[in-house]
DNA sequence: CTAATGCTATTTGTTTGACAAAAGTGGCCT
DNA sequence: AGGCCACTTTTGTCAAACAAATAGCATTAG
């Protein structure tokens, strides 16, 4: 058995090495890197080069750069929102090339929620409640999409959750569910869900785990058949981009 | 409220429309990209611009690149491979600045082989029962470790599942907490692993969903207990990388 | 004295052109 | 026929310059 090792390029070794000065704590988030030139020099390679792997970076989430005296490169400060964002896209192309089912993501969907928001009536404090009232006054006001209005509330109990990978699966699933359906429904299926919202609310607020996840389940299973069932796939026409 | 419009650099558009093209299906998968040069004319934009692009989307998981005649960069296969591979480090990232922790991903692991181990008891097929039995056979052959021999067999129940999302989310949370426990764990628990490997397998086989979830949790509990409580967070050291 | 305005320096963004390296392809020699 | 070598295509890297954006500073007008 021959081990046959990678062969990195020049600009991946760089990146890899930027990337590593993170992991270290070499270099710590919202700190600045030396400018491009700076870097070629101390590196011994070319700005170009230099550059592709800050691309690398930067498409990964690790870096951003901005121009001017203040501008620069910075090290992002690493939050799910990036990720979850980046996982979006993949699922919605996994969706695309049907390795993924419109079902596939429910079900995922309804095994992140439902443990989290039992660990979200255990764990919830002050701060929480507060913030999931307030998503749920404002999906009062909102009268027009209840879609929309149900990401904040169930984004509220993620966080409440105080499991930031239950906050990175379930909006990464929510955001392309999203694409996916119509962005408008019927009103008696809003008022249903806002109804179960309360109660959700409710049994977390008690701090009941087995009743919040009860309610859980039924609010997903409603949403799955009263909402989802009705889902028109994005048919998305991208023609004269210029490729050949 | 104004309304700030994100202006994309021409780097951005680029990649951006080969995207659209890709989602679009006017590329599709395996096919191959003009050059770079013949893109470059294309756009009506440089080399290097081109390029800077391209490294943004094979940092992305969606092209690849290679030298020679028959290579060019070419439209990835999308599997959840890539997308795993991208989430582990980044959950390793979030880990090492501690917005993560051990407990999380332990408990996110729980809310997904739990439902995924009871969908493969209801869904699996005879493809899934050899492919799950291989794996029990060559985890008792190799008796130097039980984490590495572990990985395998719950791929098979997320296989087994038919959602893929199982599978990416499963392995990129298995590969990280992978990489922050010991390499070596006590042959007694890997025995006791082993026995319980067996009985999902059991369940799993007998279509029984509710024992299979049972066995998965009592696993997971075990396998946190005696085996993940003794890890050690890998300390890392990377000095010397060059920057300043 | 203050506030607006424009100048300047710094840094990323983009272009041009060239050469190096890798890797199939085909022909030539044995 | 088989192996070796040169050629061709394509990505990888380098170099030097200019363009664009932007923050800070100085200058000037009110």
């Amino acid at each position: 058995m021959f081990e046959t090792q990678k062969i990195y390029k020049t600009y991946e070794q760089i990146a890899l090495r930027i990337r590593e000065a993170i992991a270290s704590g070499e270099l710590k988030v919202g700190e600045r890197l030396p400018p491009e030139a700076e870097l070629a020099r101390q590196f011994g390679v070319s700005r170009p080069t230099v550059r592709e792997a800050l691309k690398v970076l930067e498409a990964l989430n690790v870096l951003e750069s901005s121009t001017g005296p203040a501008g620069g490169t910075y090290v992002k400060e690493l939050d799910y929102l990036g990720v979850a964002d980046y996982l979006k896209d993949s699922l919605r192309l996994l969706l695309s090339v049907e390795v993924v089912t419109l079902e596939d993501l429910i079900s995922a969907r309804e095994a992140i929620e439902i443990p989290a928001v039992g660990q979200a009536a255990l764990k919830r404090n002050q701060d929480d409640l507060h913030a999931l009232l307030k998503t749920l006054e404002e999906g009062e006001a909102k009268d027009f999409d209840a879609l929309i209005s149900d990401l904040p509330f169930h984004r509220a109990i993620a966080v409440a959750s105080k499991n930031q990978i239950f906050s990175l699966f379930m909006s990464s699933i929510h955001m392309t569910v999203q694409t996916l359906t119509r962005r408008y429904v019927m009103p008696e299926a809003k008022e249903t869900s806002q109804a179960q919202h309360w109660k959700i609310y409710e049994a977390i607020l008690n701090g009941n785990k087995e009743e919040a996840e009860v309610q859980m389940k039924e609010h997903l299973h409603f949403a799955y058949h009263e909402v989802y069932q009705q889902a028109i796939p994005r048919r998305e026409s991208f023609k004269g981009t210029g490729l050949s």
